[in-house]
DNA sequence: TCACTATATCGCCATATGGCAATATGGTGA
DNA sequence: TCACCATATTGCCATATGGCGATATAGTGA
């Protein structure tokens, strides 16, 4: 139940889908995702724990970037079913479309100086 | 967005679950799910209607009582999906378990007299 | 080492949520 | 009509949640 009930609360946040939607056109890092959803960088941060801890992203450190990604579903039978189900999902969403549009043409390089 | 966001809130709460999962065995009215859950009858009822506002939850009058069953998501593809999903999950919960035994044993007319 | 960047964590605040008791509403049956 | 039952709504409280800025941590590169 618990597993449950945290996938559930981890969907449950607009922001949070959102992250998940963008991280569905490509992988990317924490500065990228703040810029492309507008929040403060510890509001991102917060999230993204949020989601790691329901088993639905992962990351991996690349230089001083953390890279997120969705996983595969790993850990969680909840969090595949629900990543696989949100693919289809919300497709037709203009706001997301826009934000998905944004999410495939961001460059890491520019956003983030490394 | 506004919608799923919906669904995912609704199955959020543990207390909601349990209630969805009593409902997948029997339809049951308002006394009956307070009795088989332990909450005041007031929270039972607002549970209820985040439930059927998600879609997920409809109810007939019988009486004066109301009686609640699970939808069949005509509504929503979230709750439609949601719904189907929650058939499979948590089977082996043993609080669980114990709840739905219990929930096919309740006499309607025995626990709330009429 | 130092300055800089990226990220995480902490402390705070406003709002949302889940709980209850009390009250309102509406049907039942004498 | 009146008393009673089932349910919904309201008002209140404690805790959870989502937001931010400030600070801590850790890698990079001079």
């Amino acid at each position: 139940m618990k597993l449950f009930i945290r996938v559930m609360k981890a969907l449950s946040d607009p922001n949070r889908v959102r992250v998940i939607k963008m991280l569905g056109a490509k992988e990317l890092c924490v500065c990228e995702v703040r810029q492309l959803i507008g929040l403060a960088q510890s509001t991102v941060s917060k999230h993204l724990k949020i989601l790691e801890e329901a088993g639905l992203v992962t990351y991996r450190k690349e230089g001083s970037w953390i890279i997120y990604r969705l996983t595969q579903g790993e850990e969680s039978e909840y969090a595949r079913v629900m990543l696989r189900n949100l693919k289809g999902w919300l497709t037709d969403d203009p706001e997301l479309q826009e934000m998905l549009d944004k999410t495939s043409q961001i460059d890491r390089e520019r956003i983030c100086a490394a």
